[in-house]
DNA sequence: TGCCTATGATTGATCGGCAG
DNA sequence: GCTGCCGATCAATCATAGGC
């Protein structure tokens, strides 16, 4: 979802490219477990790394980089 | 869709409703702001006292709010009516 | 007791702004 | 000029609470 001026905001007529959401992705149970065990290890990812934990894992490095990001601000919420 | 929701089981979702007097305070602070109903940090921080709650949950309330006022402009009209004569 | 709606929480992704 | 990160928010969804 994109933040923006307060307002009425149609409903998206985007057809859905894949699956249920396009644009939201479904993270598997296999994905997150090891996005979590790379995260407990650094908290942040080198280039590299992202290219490798993305490939690794069948995901994009926009996908992995958000997720880490999300991830960061999670931990700082507690 | 056999999505593992055990990550879902966390204890957080044993989600409790807000007392009544809260709702009326966030209610009140909604309507009353309802041309851009985004407090400020500080702002949040005096709600959530008032209401005994985290500034986190006021977030989650004011984007809940937010989205679901949006999405029944006609039906929450009422609700909008009705806290903007209790301001006045 | 069962069903449906209301509501608090979670999270992948976007927006604006700042730093390198 | 472009990329990553932060903070806030959005939007969809989850799971439980509450009302009938």
């Amino acid at each position: 979802g994109k933040p923006g001026e307060y307002g009425y905001t149609p409903p998206s007529t985007a057809a859905p490219q894949t699956g249920p959401n396009s644009g939201r992705t479904n993270f598997t149970n296999k994905q997150l477990t090891e996005l979590e065990k790379e995260f407990h290890f650094n908290k942040y990812l080198t280039r590299a790394r992202r290219i490798e934990i993305a490939a690794s894992l069948g995901l994009n490095e926009t996908q992995v980089k958000i997720w880490f990001q999300n991830r960061r601000m999670k931990q700082k919420k507690r | 869709v056999m999505i593992l929701r055990s990550r879902f089981l966390d204890a957080r979702r044993k989600r409790r409703n807000f007392s009544k007097q809260a709702t009326e305070v966030l209610n009140e602070y909604f309507y009353s702001h309802l041309s851009n109903p985004y407090p400020s940090e500080e702002a949040k921080e005096e709600l959530a006292r008032k209401c005994s709650i985290t500034v986190s949950q006021i977030s989650n309330w004011f984007g809940n709010k937010r989205i679901r006022y949006k999405k029944n402009i006609g039906k929450a009209q009422e609700e909008a009516n009705m806290y903007a004569a209790k301001a006045a």
